[in-house]
DNA sequence: TCTGGGGTCCTTAATCTA
DNA sequence: TCTGTAGATTAAGGACCC
């Protein structure tokens, strides 16, 4: 029996923001619409319709910028609520359908397809079907990419949005990103292109031809064969079904600089009521504090300390914070924005059995398979849904 | 041409500790 | 016992992503 080739789906939902808004009022369709904040007002564009992209304006475009670009164009701020409740409901769609799901952001998911073509039929099949469903059920369209890892899954929803569907074999790979520009891989920012802007190469298939000892000298030996590997194609085809957070956070642009230390505490008041809510609903107590400035240059400073004890409490976290913000040499200048964190938490062990079984999903060590067994007695349910599940039922 | 909010991961520097 | 140092941990910032 030969190993199962990895085949990986990546559902991108086209638009996101813009797309619910035009569903929900028909006044908006066919319109260049714009979500995020209001013009006049200190913020960027969350996401725009297509037609709003005809006139250039992109997300992450300040909306002062975007709407001289566009005035006739509609603005509306996010109804982020609304957003997760559709993004849940694709996602358990999603889940439905196939085992291995990983939600990657709220628009956004990996599937595992990997030798269910017995099953579900041929890639294309799977991918159209993929798309159907979530069409009929949320009005909504998704691009859906389809390749031997998650990289070049994703590359290929990005190549065929919106509304489309485009499958990447693995002897395609290499034809399929040469022509590409380098933007397009992972972690390829702004500032790494600065960097390597000397090298005079612009595509991925162009950057396969430099020295690896070159490109170390530009952007240092990690990042250099994180990339040099991408251009090959090469990366993890790996989902992650389940994930713990890591930190809760909260912070705030005001609408003028603010330099009265009592508006300061208030605020910061706030956002640490807001911190430390969700973290009691999500049962997490964090051990480390993080306090957040920026002033009026962008100039932005993190202070962080950690806590004898994990703590949730909101009056804790506040004087925390202050005390950061009071005695830890920041300038002394009016703030644009604050905010407050907290992370550093013990994983709770129920979380770690299920991270644990998951690393194990597809082992064959009988100590191992004993091992999730127990965890599964312990828990009353089953920690997987593929691997132990499969096993047990062939 | 002014730059939100909520995250993650990585690098580097400072500090602690065996 | 003193000192130097390697390695771990903490803190800060940077880059990136949606």
């Amino acid at each position: 029996m030969h190993a199962i080739e990895p085949l990986i789906a990546h559902v991108d939902l086209d638009a996101f923001f813009a797309s619910v808004e035009q569903r929900d009022n028909p006044a908006y369709r066919g319109k260049p619409l714009i979500v995020g904040a209001l013009p006049g007002r200190r913020g960027v564009v969350a996401a725009c319709s297509y037609e709003a992209r005809a006139f250039g304006i992109h997300s992450a475009m300040p909306i002062n910028k975007a709407y001289r670009l566009c005035p006739e164009g509609i603005y509306v701020q996010p109804g982020i609520g609304k957003y997760s409740i559709e993004s849940r409901r694709i996602m358990q769609l999603l889940e439905d359908l196939l085992p291995a799901v990983e939600k990657a952001s709220i628009d956004e998911a990996y599937l595992d397809i990997s030798g269910l073509e017995n099953i579900l039929g041929s890639p294309e099949q799977i991918g159209s079907a993929i798309r159907a469903r979530i069409a009929e059920a949320s009005g909504l369209t998704a691009s859906v990419g389809i390749g031997p890892n998650r990289l070049i899954a994703k590359l290929a929803s990005e190549a065929c949005k919106p509304d489309g569907l485009k499958i990447v074999r693995a002897d395609e790979v290499l034809d399929f990103l040469a022509p590409l520009p380098l933007s397009n891989l992972r972690g390829m920012g702004k500032q790494t292109l600065r960097k390597i802007a000397a090298l005079n190469i612009r595509t991925v298939g162009e950057l396969r031809t430099v020295a690896p000892a070159t490109l170390e000298t530009h952007i240092g030996k990690a990042a250099a064969a994180s990339f040099r590997r991408q251009a090959l194609g090469i990366a993890s085809s790996k989902i992650v079904t389940t994930r713990q957070r890591k930190s809760i956070s909260k912070e705030t642009t005001f609408s003028q600089d603010v330099s009265d230390p009592a508006r300061l505490h208030d605020v910061l008041r706030d956002l640490a009521a807001q911190v430390t809510q969700t973290a009691r609903r999500e049962q997490l107590a964090g051990r480390v504090v993080t306090l957040k400035v920026r002033y009026a240059d962008f100039a932005t400073f993190t202070r962080q300390t950690t806590l004898g004890q994990p703590t949730h409490d909101e009056r804790l976290l506040l004087t925390t914070a202050w005390n950061l913000f009071n005695n830890s040499k920041l300038p002394t200048e009016p703030v644009r924005l604050i905010g407050v964190g907290i992370s550093d938490w013990d994983v709770p062990e129920q979380a770690q059995a299920q991270l644990f079984a998951q690393s194990a999903a597809n082992t064959t060590n009988p100590k191992i398979l004993e091992a999730i067994d127990k965890l599964t007695d312990k828990y009353g349910k089953p920690l997987l849904r593929v691997g132990v599940n499969k096993r047990s039922s062939s």
